[in-house]
DNA sequence: CAAGAATTATGAACCC
DNA sequence: GGGTTCATAATTCTTG
């Protein structure tokens, strides 16, 4: 795999010349290192949005609102956030203007 | 118009009761006259908003690819220092990686 | 260099010849049309969000949480148009989990 | 763990009163399975934007650009012909506009 | 200046 | 399959 390989020709060549190669100013290894390993992470949360696709795909099979499933996951997120404070003074801003 | 209809009523208001209600600690004229300010503006920023909408439709059936279109638009929003920066980097990166 | 004679053809062709001359395939006073009026109303549009800015300010000046402004000003735009179908079915569902 | 225990609870629920409880219509222990299932899942997700976030940070203290790095992951992510075809557009546009 | 919220842009999904 | 809405990603702006 071509990955297998790139790495192989990365180690030979740190082990050669230095520690970590410049090109350009660029510390490669650094860089590539990097890189892969967002895009590991990527394909990971890729394949866990897929799931999730999955499951909405069963909830709208088994006759449910999908639009109102996710409200409900979305307040169950955020309500034990809600700060009370805030909804005070909500509440008092509506009362001021007659909401 | 309307604007000028509000800020009367809100003017007898004010002469007839206080100079500015307060009801629960907020002054009301205020509070509303800021919302209310913003909520026009936001309409006309809606309005210009669909009129770029449309002009991208109008684009895309000229034969225009729209994404690349947005990118020309970027790019001139930015300085020429900025843009020349950023392809350097771009390029440099790139070639670091073997791109 | 390439761009200034293509500049150079293009301005000779449009005073001479055509209504709209094609660079490259291009039909660029259509082009550039788009471009220059979605440039105008983008910066419309950011006055107008500096305009916005300045009243949210304004509104912080005079006491006001800024944040529960937004909230207020966000609950007015949204609450004609909440469907009661699907709040119905939200009810329902919140219900159906002891929520 | 709570998982547990509220499965185990539910399918006693099932065992005593019906193949799957109906509350207003709704198959509760099917909704509150898909439910638990997302959040489950998105929590995971949650935890891989976060290390993502932190590998970014790395790559900036490393004195990479950011944005550039993101602009590289985006382009190694499309396929190289997708990449060459805007990259013509591109440079096609700003040469029929004098850029 | 780093962290977080808010706005904007891009991409995916659904309906017609 | 095309267009419109919805969701996610990304950039920008603000605040501590």
């Amino acid at each position: 795999m071509s990955d297998t390989e790139d790495e192989a020709a990365a180690s030979r060549k740190r082990q050669a010349d230095a520690p970590d190669a410049d090109v350009g100013g660029i510390a490669v290894d650094r860089l590539r290192s990097i890189i892969e390993r967002i895009e590991r992470l990527e394909e990971e949360r890729k394949a866990l949005a897929d799931d999730i696709k999955d499951i909405f795909s069963e909830a709208k099979s088994a006759g449910f609102d999908v639009k109102v499933v996710r409200q409900i996951i979305r307040i169950r997120k955020q309500e034990p956030a809600e700060v009370e404070e805030q909804e005070t003074l909500l509440d008092l801003y509506r009362r001021a203007l007659g909401m």
